[in-house]
DNA sequence: AATGAATGAGCATTCATTCAT
DNA sequence: GATGAATGAATGCTCATTCAT
């Protein structure tokens, strides 16, 4: 999904067939990757044009402000793993089993798009986000709460607030990322490693 | 309003005297503040200046840069809770007792200057930190990864590379603070309680 | 008003085509005008913006910095009187025509374009020149020395270090320029009158 | 009259002793080297200051302001020429006589104050000169003048405009002047020689 | 007199946004 | 749709000047 480099004749296409990179992706790719590298109030319209490959006039044909951009690269990853987490995880499941298909999806988004989630997830995003990204969220989180609160119903999760355990859980998860950026810790296998580590920070302690 | 140098003290007078609060502190005070609102990037020296009360001229007496000033924020506060961790964690104790003592530490800190600790620990900072920031932040690692690794060989602490227990535990407190912030969840009496957890996290598992 | 490139015969145009006035020619003469009026160390770039009727963020279209703006203005017009010197200059004829052709040269130039004589001569430029205005400068002395050097060998110069007789005679020639500019003497014929008085500084004496 | 530091303790004298170096000097002084080297307008006050040894506060309790202190200097030094100038030429003496008398005055003051003769005649001062300081040139100029009409009437000088004579000579001198400085020319005894260059330049042709 | 912190207008430069081509 | 020159408000920073000490 990262892309660098385009066309230098952007928009160029074999008639009929779809673009294979719309400057609309490309656009969004560019952003991503340096909203992430400096920070979207660090980064100017230009250097996004530059990115990805495009005039800066371009991108205001697609997004109608730099913070609507800002808000739309936002939306495009979080809308991604908000749909992975409520395909894969399974509500019906017991909270030990439902816990570990979150921690797997979200480890993998983190491995496969590790900018997306570092953007998602390091950044403070208040100057731009809207209310549709905002719900994205909530959507998240009433998910994880719901696996939580069964969990405490089945005895499986300790009584702890559950909003509470969420923002342990899901810091864990966030402060684990974040070594692996700044290299203070090694290799994705680790997420692995540190799902049961949370888990007994999750579950009911024996009594 | 008046001169120089700092006083760690801020706020303490003789009846009288002329007042503590130099201009370096409120300036100090109110970069604080304005960071945190609305990040490094996204203040300007003019939004620093008028919450400080004092012109815009008067901060560049005091601080060489914006650069500058961000990074005198962070040693700011960051020097503080690394001191308080390094006065008041005993790294003779048993790993519990010492996790105990760190985690009480940052709970109170967090709970006194929540602006300071969202500023440290929400943001990022790369764009202005210089060598001492750095190091005051490995002075910080080099104990937690002390206790948990002395933890270990005692059997008391999980396995686990202590990098990823740090990144982990530290993360989970983060992620508590962050939800406090946000509002999603209650007052400061939670860190208390998520302690037992993070602990149970952090514990060898019981065979 | 319109775009990009030089053109070095600023004003021609095609009836009914665009100006050729570019941009980038308008900031050339505005910085000039201001240059040569309030130095450049006392001219704003919002002074020459206003001066060329452009908005000031369009400067810097076309030239990085102040910096570079002065240099391209001092390189522009430096240029000028060099390549009509060694157009003009014929190094082959004796001395006494060469100096002839080389003060007509000056004059021309110092008549025709008094602004960009005055801002050349009469100012101090070192803060903003790069090596190839320096060069410019060099290759006007070594056409003027070597016109003097074969002067002194064939007897028709006096024996005077060329330099410092390069000196003299264009310092006159500037001295003159300067005395007209504040008015303390009449017009350009003014020039001519002074080339005999020059040649006989220059010329050896008789026995 | 080159000075550079100034002790430490400002205003610190025996009791008694007439000061060595007022405030005010030293503030001259240093605005003289700090103009001359970066201009007028490109010198700040507080480089003036700290040139000074003082502080910034201390040079407005002598000038009123920056333009008073431009001035200032101007006038300083330019009286001193025109005075040197008016003691040392024999406006009875034959033309010849009078111009080395000239010339020698100039050559002495711009050997003695190379500074002080540069930031004179190497810089526009329009910016800052009253009308005190431009009555100053002017008793110079009336005095050159006079040497040279009179040379005229008495056939030792050609009939040329003498204001264009003048222009021509002060030029020349200017013009060695800057070479001196640019070191484009070799040391002082060089006013010397050119002497007779200009005066060849000046005087009659013979028939 | 001397000091230097404080002031705020002014400066060079950047940047989101517009629009003629 | 795409381009990139043009715009001008806003930014970080400087500097002449003032004034309490």
């Amino acid at each position: 999904m990262r892309h660098g480099e385009r066309e230098s004749s952007a928009g160029r296409r074999d008639a009929g067939a779809p673009p294979v990179t719309s400057t609309r992706e490309a656009v969004l790719d560019a952003a991503l990757a340096a909203f992430t590298e400096r920070t979207y109030g660090g980064t100017s319209m230009a250097q996004v044009a530059e990115r990805a490959g495009v005039a800066v006039g371009s991108i205001y044909r697609h997004f109608p402000s730099k913070e609507a951009l800002g808000n739309a690269v936002y939306l495009h990853w979080k809308r991604r793993v908000v749909e992975d987490v409520e395909r894969e995880v399974d509500l019906g499941a017991p909270a030990r089993v439902a816990f570990s298909q979150l921690w797997r999806v979200l480890t993998r988004f983190a491995t496969a798009y590790p900018d997306a989630f570092a953007f998602l997830e390091h950044q403070q995003h208040e100057e731009y986000l809207d209310g549709e990204s905002r719900a994205l969220s909530e959507r998240m989180t009433v998910i994880a709460v719901d696996v939580l609160v069964r969990g405490q119903r089945a005895g499986e999760v300790r009584a702890t607030e559950p909003a509470v355990l969420l923002a342990l859980a899901y810091g864990a998860f966030v402060g684990v990322d974040k070594a692996l950026r700044t290299g203070q810790a090694a290799p994705a296998e680790l997420f692995v490693e540190a799902e049961a580590a949370v888990w007994d920070m999750l579950r009911a302690p024996s009594p």
